[in-house]
DNA sequence: TATTGTTATACTCTATAACTATA
DNA sequence: TATAGTTATAGAGTATAACAATA
């Protein structure tokens, strides 16, 4: 049979839709190009943005507890289990029993870790860069100041 | 036992890390809190976003075809299955044959999805006006902005 | 009693591959 | 052959509840 003719049963879907007049959906939309576009960067390293957050926050508070690390990152607690035992299985970070209370936990980046952080931060560097091209300095200042807002308005 | 004094074993959290400088960062924190507050909207009438996007774009475009929906919300064509089932088993929406190819599948709403997504229209509404004072209309508008041009940074 | 880390569970989402029926 | 919808599967994320050890 021939390839179809423009002939349609139904009218096409032209663009422009009131969908790109909300906020929260353009944030999820931009939040997934974006996040695509980082993952592709890390991949090949075999980190998560999770564990990147991660890597930074234990580098740049050395023992902070599992705890801390949820409640920095907004995730259950839960969830840093299986982060952890990756990052840790790695050699990347460790689990240290804290001195004065047996229950918590406190995380150290290994040498490795911090080696591997740094070549991380210089890929989010370039990406950011990326971004900053696209808005414009000033832009990327508004769009930052605009992002912790929303964040902030959680809890009203 | 006594309840903890403030002595740490470690340096204590504090605040303001370089997480807080990266727009991919605070754009997922950002999408996060946004869309917790948007769920906490829609959970009453039990409509997920996704579900949301659908019958707006059902409704504007009567007829729209599935792969046609997952291309314009950028999700796999996989995805739009159970998304319009549970949309048809509650008779929001409708699936229906194509006159000419026999392949693909109509999407319409019924009266009972016009009549709902008139509700969810309002309360999303509510929701970006509370985004719109937070962020003044001037805010809004440069947000909107670099928001899409972020998803359009996508295939360089 | 309350908290930290953990285990377990269920549900959602993402990403692929492959099947079917149509073209 | 190519495409639309579907099925199946595996992996990751989210959300809860509950448990052990500790406070």
């Amino acid at each position: 049979m021939p390839p179809n003719p423009p002939a349609r049963s139904e009218p096409a879907v032209t663009s422009g839709s009131e969908l790109d007049e909300s906020v929260s959906y353009l944030l999820k939309r931009a939040q997934v190009a974006v996040s695509r576009e980082l993952q592709g960067l890390f991949r090949e390293l075999d980190v998560t943005a999770v564990q990147y957050s991660v890597l930074v926050l234990a580098d740049e508070n050395p023992g902070i507890a599992q705890s801390e690390l949820a409640g920095r990152l907004d995730v259950e607690r839960p969830r840093m289990v299986p982060v952890l035992d990756k990052l840790a299985a790695r050699g990347l970070a460790e689990r240290r029993a804290d001195v004065q209370d047996g229950r918590t936990r406190r995380v150290h980046l290994t040498e490795a870790g911090t080696k591997l952080l740094h070549e991380l931060r210089l890929r989010l560097e370039a990406h950011e860069r990326r971004i900053t091209e696209a808005l414009g300095s000033e832009g990327r200042d508004h769009l930052v100041t605009a992002l912790n807002r929303l964040v902030e308005l959680r809890g009203q």
